[in-house]
This record gives C-alpha cells, sequence and structure tokens, in this order.
DNA sequence: CTTGACAAACTAACAGTATTAGTTTATACT
DNA sequence: AGTATAAACTAATACTGTTAGTTTGTCAAG
C-alpha cells in the first residue's frame, strides 16, 4: 500500500538475510513477504518463482565468497596464497553456512548466468595455482583438486561429520592444505 | 483397504527408490502413498513425519555406501586400498546422485542414530589408513582430509561444477587421490 | 494541471503440501 | 468365537507456491 521503493535487488537481499537468520528450512515466500511489509503474491512482481529467487540468493552468495577470497589473496604468492584462499572458503562456509547450503542445493549447473559466474569461482583459484608451475592442463586438473579439497572439507566441518574427534579441526586443515602444497610442489616442479 | 503386509521398512525403501527415479526435489508423501495404494495419511501409521522418514532413507543409503566400500576394499592394501575406497564413493555418487543429496541435506548430525553410524562411515577409511604406519592423532587427521578429498570430489563431479573443462575428469581424480596418497607415505614414512 | 502509462501493491482463488484426530476394518491370538 | 491391535480409512486444518484480475500510487508528457 504504502509503496516503498521495493526491487529485485531488495527482496534478494532481503531473502537472503532471512535464510541466514533462520535458516532455509524454515524459509518461505510468505515469510519474506511479511518481513517486506508486503503481502505474498506482490513479491511476484520483482521475481518469476521461489526458484528463481533462490537462484539469485545463491548467485550473490557466491560473488561474495569470490570477493573474500580475492581480498585473501591479493599480494600474496605461493603457499602463502593457497593457505589464505583455502582459509577465506573454510570461514565463508563458517560464517554463511545456510547460504552455502542455497549454493550446494543447486540441480545442475545448466544456467547461463551460473556458467559465466563459474568462471569468476575458478579466478582466484587459478591465480594461486599459477606460481606453481604447472602445464596449462595441469592447472585445470590441479583446480579441481583444490576445489575439491576447500569444499569437501568445509562441508564436513560445517555438518559436524567431523566434530566428536579428539583432534583439532585446523590442524587437519593445515594438514590437507599441506598435502595440496606439495602435490603442486612436485606436479610443477621439474619446469620451474 | 486391502491391508497388504505394509511396514516402515518397505516404506522407506518405496520412498528411496521414489527418490532415486523423480529426483528429491519432486517427492513428497502423496506420490509415495500413491505408489503404494494407500492413501497419504496412513503413511503415518510407519513413519513419523517427512523429515524423519528423509532420516531413514539417508541412514539406509549411508549403509549402501559403506556396504560398497568395505567390498571394494576387501583384500587390497597400501595405495590400491586407497583407490579403491575413493572409487568406490565416487562411483556411489555417480549412481545415486539423488541419495546422496538427501545424505547432504542433513542439517546437523547430532541424531543418536546417525551418531552411532558414523562409527560404521569412518570404518573402512581408517582401515585404509592403517597400512600408511601413521600414529593416532594423524589417523584422526588423514581420515578428515581424505573424506573430504572423496565428497568433495563427487560433489563437484556431480554437480557439474567441473565439466567444461577440456582435459578428462578420470585423470583429475587420479591426481586428487594420488596427492593424497604422497601425502599419507610422508606422513607415515618416518615410522615404518 | 490534467491525462495517461506503468509499475507495484492488492484481493481472491487454486492446487498442492504435511499433518492430526477420529473412525472403520481386517487380521492374528487367546 | 471374541477381542485386541495394527493398518487402513475419512475429514479437516493450516500452510506452501503461484496465477489472474483489480486497485492504487507515482512520474512524465501534453
Amino acid at each position: 500500500m504504502a509503496k516503498q521503493g521495493l526491487n529485485k535487488e531488495l527482496v534478494v537481499q532481503a531473502a537472503g538475510k532471512l535464510i541466514e537468520q533462520q535458516g532455509i528450512s524454515r524459509f518461505s515466500m510468505g515469510k519474506l513477504a511479511r518481513q517486506l511489509h508486503i503481502k505474498t503474491a506482490s513479491l511476484y512482481n520483482h521475481v518469476e518463482s521461489l526458484e528463481k529467487l533462490l537462484e539469485y540468493v545463491g548467485e550473490e552468495a557466491v560473488s561474495q565468497l569470490v570477493h573474500m577470497e580475492n581480498k585473501a589473496i591479493e599480494g600474496k604468492q605461493g603457499d602463502e596464497a593457497l593457505y589464505a584462499l583455502a582459509e577465506a572458503y573454510r570461514f565463508f562456509v563458517r560464517d554463511h553456512c545456510e547460504l552455502y547450503r542455497v549454493i550446494m542445493s543447486f540441480p545442475k549447473l545448466d544456467n547461463p548466468t551460473l556458467e559465466q559466474e563459474a568462471g569468476e569461482i575458478i579466478s582466484p583459484v587459478l591465480r594461486v595455482l599459477s606460481h606453481y608451475g604447472l602445464t596449462e592442463t595441469l592447472q585445470f586438473h590441479w583446480q579441481r583438486v583444490l576445489r575439491a579439497v576447500m569444499s569437501g572439507f568445509a562441508f564436513h566441518e560445517q555438518s559436524d561429520g567431523f566434530s566428536h574427534f579428539p583432534v583439532e579441526r585446523d590442524e587437519s586443515f593445515r594438514i590437507a592444505i599441506q598435502c595440496v602444497a606439495d602435490g603442486l610442489r612436485k606436479a610443477g616442479g621439474d619446469r620451474q
């Protein structure tokens, strides 16, 4: 009624906040609408559907993650950059686990926008790998390896599959990244 | 009406099949009931809720996965066992990706039954690690590393975050596991 | 200043969701 | 043969996302 200056960006932003607060499982169009002081149906003036909305929220979250990764590695090289990258990923998942769930629940990345964003996602990873003297082919392979380690570790840590063991998770993380660092040196060593 | 011999096990089993066929996003109590030729409300004679049902389906899926892992590594040692374990994990996720989504979507593993099953999950991993001469502490750390690599790789491969690169995913996988194998040898080497 | 266009809110309705309470019914055991 | 019990049922509730059609507010052109 009051016709506030509401648009798609603000709706997506509010959705992200609500998901982060209450968890994705308790999120609904109705709750989002109430938070914005409009009726549920009015949301459809700004987003096409719940599915699309979650896609937008996910894209926004990925952008944030990539931004933090890039900030973390700037000015760094070699193992220092590698650790900084992995740590940024880990802390993002820790601090925004519900948003991370949204990203992970995407069915398939056949979306053109996401496909474009895939380049963004990989960019900081390739930047870190560039200091290890890999062939282009090996860069593609190791980019997969590194991303698998980062996301696998972050996911398990977040879902508590790790907790009840009598060893520090920080140390497990250090060992995991060190393992990748050693592998990278071995793979690129003969060209440096 | 016909009062078939329906019980919790059969319901969970049918739910798993339906999820695998149609995908978790298209699953509902109504569809499951129709498949079983009963009314939706009758399902609640066998399971407490949708959430619980998915928990049971997930537990069943984890059991299957662990069984395949154990079968894959039996009679093998060292790197051969390591590769066999990781491959079993990878192929399970590839062949049952919708069930894998159910497992991954568990909020937190504070469930006592899941906590118990956590031992099962880790058992084949520890068995593989036992050949590398690690201290007990290091075994706990490397169990986390290995599981992170396996699930991280499988997840990314399944969600297509890997596909559009001009290098083979099999080779990326080989490199990832080789990296862990080298790391394990380095970590356990001084005690063997 | 009025008119018109347009976006953004609304109401009303629909089909689908999980779930509960209360009731019938078939089977198995005393 | 009678009864207890588990498993089906019907009916109802409160929510879910979504669409169509309608009112309303704002901004720009005549």
